[in-house]
DNA sequence: TAGATTGTTAATCGATTAACAATC
DNA sequence: TAGATTGTTAATCGATTAACAATC
């Protein structure tokens, strides 16, 4: 029964769920019940069925999940049923290592560009995208329809930045700067703090007896 | 009352608060009340104090918290206060890009070299950082005390060379390829899923009435 | 001392797990 | 049909919030 608010718990996991039943796919197998799901993926099976039932009844009493309809069912939750243009705005390392993830054009998430206050440096093309100046955003947002923009700029600019592309159409956008980036309501914005993520682990090996995720 | 088991829950704020913290001494301010803390976070006061009450009561009543002294307490739970020695294993952009994160040091995280099956390319230092080639591992692993490997490998590769790096001593693991790196119990994992990341942004996008984090 | 704010217990809320009737 | 497994309700567990006595 499909319902309208998803606890962030849910949301978190379903990704997860796509990458796993990729590689189920992939194996060939067609047919899978949430507790072989379960055994895969280190959860309980009541959690995958309870999961999944806030969106619809995907499964078949006796039979499981079809592994083809399941990775669709999600990917139309998760919004990759329809392409998203992306741009890079900073032109750095990990702008360029973003750029070069060739995974994302299988779920339907295309980067397009990269954009840097130093557009053309010693290197200019990603995987064959170029890199702009920031005076030409205005213009290309329009006639490529990018609607997500990856922040990979120093914390200093990146509001300033973000507000730019608020204010030029731009609703959704992914932040590695390390800042949590506040904007208007209808913007979404996922932070990602890599240091935290370090940190985490410098605590579980500081306290070993403590399990980790 | 310091407490034997933390919830992940708990250890995923505490980096956070050493962000907000650190911004907070560096506005110059000395003390702070949970209620004021709380404000800037976006959290509420009862969770601040809750999770700090869970290692120690490191404020006063009537006073608050002592901005440095919480900093330096907390840096001891996450275990910043001994220095830990990194190496990143994949010298591609993402690799390079944290190699290049200027900010781990100031928090004890010191990386200390690259390591990539093709050790000399173009590029062959970054940061003043040298590319070697695997098989000059185990020496130096050895001779610089690394406890830390940043493994930003091809999903392909990267359980053989997390075996090999466990074998040789490593027990702390960053990893950023698109598998669950498991390893014997006594080693620690944090696996980084950018691609997840990015979905539970298209998530949002797709259904805006829902509030992201 | 009086005011402020913590540390901590109790109450509430939400998420996970267990159980099982429905049904393929 | 019999067996398997879902969808869904109920029970449990854990995390968050509220409240307030302790105390600086």
């Amino acid at each position: 029964m499909a319902n309208s608010y998803i606890s962030q718990a849910v949301i978190k996991r379903l990704p997860r769920y796509m990458r796993f039943l990729s590689e189920i796919r992939a194996e060939g197998i067609e047919r899978i019940s949430s507790r072989e799901l379960s055994e895969r993926m280190n959860v309980t099976a009541s959690q995958i069925r309870q999961d999944l039932n806030h969106f619809g009844g995907f499964g078949q009493q006796g039979y499981g999940y079809n592994v083809q309809n399941l990775i669709e069912e999600i990917g139309k939750i998760l919004g990759l049923d329809q392409a998203h243009n992306l741009i890079v705005v900073g032109a750095g390392n990990l702008g360029r290592a973003l750029a070069g993830y060739s995974n994302f054009e299988s779920r339907g998430l295309y980067i397009r560009a990269l954009f840097d206050i130093q557009p053309e440096g010693t290197v200019s093309e990603v995987r064959g995208l170029k890199v702009y100046g920031m005076d030409e955003l205005p213009v290309f947002l329009k006639e490529h329809n990018i609607d997500i923009a990856v922040l990979t700029i120093p914390k200093e600019h990146v509001r300033e930045v973000a507000q730019l592309l608020y204010d030029l159409g731009i609703r959704g956008f992914w932040n590695f700067a390390h800042i949590d980036l506040a904007l208007p309501p209808d913007a979404v914005v996922e932070n990602v703090h890599l240091s935290e993520s370090l940190m985490q682990l410098t605590y579980y090996m500081k306290h070993p007896n403590e399990v980790a995720e």
